[in-house]
RNA sequence: GUGACCGUAGCUCAGUAGGCAGAGCACCAGAUUGUGGCUCUGGAUGUCGCGGGUUCGAGCCCCGUCGGUCACCCCA
């Protein structure tokens, strides 16, 4: 009886499911380099100002999500719970807006931490790769980003999955906005659901997300963000759209999209597949945060990035019949039966190994017909035997693991010489 | 933080009226000498999530707690 379990919300990756989180790191590479972003990992946590200051005093996430603790030396660190910050942190700190600008970043299987209750789709600790281009407010920018997110789930193979599209102004537009929006809602407000109630006072964009039915109607005629634009939000928006009308990507605008961390700014969206009860379902989502480096110390500096949760990916692939790889299966099984044939099996499963082979042997004091059983288990197409007789004729039983059981024992079983052997199985897989 | 449902072998689960802890799969071994798949036989494996209560007796009833699942909140 094991002492320990993994905690609340955390999950083993068993080795039935390594394989697609392989496809889907290699996938994420290979678009985000094509796409010019380079690889940046952060640690895994930061002191904890990082994240207060730029996601914001009154988020959920700040207020009761964060894994904060106080190390030895009595600095509070945060364990990640968003992809950006850190980032941005990293650009700052390492001089990046030295190089040319914009400077496009890309990280896979970021561990994120949230202290949230678990459900389908939700852990406390999860993972995301995410992009960050820093130093460029251009809506090409933005539309190139969106389009990269779009790419991977593309060539992952996810079917059906739409882009949520909207702007929440600027440091210029927004707050006028806002309160606007509140200026539309006091009057109401005795008549709105308790969550809402503090919406209003604690973070009134969050009011557009209500989904309580009684409020819906008032939703529906609040004034949109979208409506109440500066010159030049409204033309990075309008420019955004129109280069993603020339991509051709399948977005809809979402007025009522407004997004969790305080840091956005203009642009935001996510991506969900379209029929999905819309819960845990947002596989990506993102905007541009043309504040955030401010908050963090440094020069005013444009960006835009989007996360995306890797567990969310995989578990739509799977529901949308999406095949997966399975686990890496051994080429060839070796048995061995005495003490001097087993040095033989070690020695050739090296050279078998050499020549990029997956390889394997049995291990243990067990009978032939043991170790046979554990190659046709393996999944191995090659079953090597080696005992007293095949040491003393210097050439191994091999036999075919792959032909029909029916067939006849001298078809499927040959003997190959140990000088020629290791170019014979190279040969035959 | 709120609510609902659920915790029995590694996995999926059964367990009658409260009366000796079970099945299938998987694992291990055997079915004449050194040969897999199909079949047959045998074997090992449990603090019945944990703690308390009721009872002659609790996997089963009661309370608590921890965990899981799902939903809300929020988010990837």
């Amino acid at each position: 009886m094991p002492s320990f379990k993994a905690v609340q919300g955390t999950r083993d990756i068993l080795p039935d499911l390594a394989p697609a989180w392989q496809v889907v790191e290699t996938v994420v590479r290979e678009t985000c380099e094509r796409y010019g972003y380079q690889r940046i990992e952060t640690p895994i946590f930061e002191e904890t100002g990082v994240y207060a200051r730029s996601v914001g005093a009154g988020t959920d996430i700040v207020e009761k999500e964060m894994y904060t603790f106080k190390d030895r030396g009595d600095t509070s660190l945060t364990l990640e719970p968003e992809g950006t910050a850190g980032v941005v942190r990293a650009y700052l700190e390492h001089g990046m807006f030295t190089q040319p600008q914009p400077v496009k970043l890309y990280y896979v299987r970021a561990p994120i931490f949230r202290y949230e209750r678990p459900q389908k789709g939700r852990y406390r600790e999860h993972h995301q790769f995410g992009c960050e281009a820093l130093g460029e407010s251009d809506p090409a920018l933005d539309a190139e980003l969106i389009a990269l997110l779009w790419e991977i789930y593309q060539r992952l193979g996810a079917r059906d999955i739409v882009i949520q599209l909207n702007s929440i102004g600027d440091q210029n537009c927004r707050p006028a906005y806002i309160q606007r929006l509140v200026d539309y809602y006091t009057p109401l407000k005795d008549d709105l659901c308790d969550d809402c109630k503090v919406r209003l006072v604690k973070n009134p964009l969050r009011l557009l997300d209500c989904k309580e039915p009684q409020d819906q109607p008032k939703i529906a005629a609040a004034p949109k963000s979208a409506d109440y634009l500066c010159a030049a939000c409204a033309a990075h928006f309008a420019a955004v759209r129109g280069y993603l009308d020339a991509l051709a990507l399948p977005y809809a605008i979402n007025p009522l999209l407004v997004r969790g961390l305080d840091y956005y700014t203009r642009t935001v969206f996510e991506l969900a597949p379209e029929q999905a009860g819309r819960r845990q379902s947002a596989i990506g989502g993102g905007g541009r945060y043309d504040g955030l480096a401010e908050l963090l110390g440094g020069k005013p500096t444009p960006g835009i990035g989007f996360g995306s949760g890797m567990e969310r990916a995989i578990e739509l692939l799977r529901e949308q019949g999406v095949p997966l790889p399975d686990p890496a299966r051994p080429q060839v099984f070796i048995a061995a039966l005495g003490a001097e044939a087993k040095t033989a099996a070690v020695t050739l499963a090296q050279q078998l190994r050499a020549t990029d082979l997956r390889v394997q042997m049995a291990f243990g004091e067990r009978s032939l017909k043991a170790q046979m059983r554990a190659a046709n288990g393996s999944g191995a197409r090659w079953a090597v035997l080696i005992g007293s007789g095949e040491l003393a004729n210097a050439a191994y039983a091999v036999r075919d693991l792959a032909a029909p059981a029916d067939a006849p024992d001298d078809a499927k079983q040959q003997t190959i010489a140990r000088d020629v052997l290791v170019a014979w199985l190279r040969e035959h897989t």
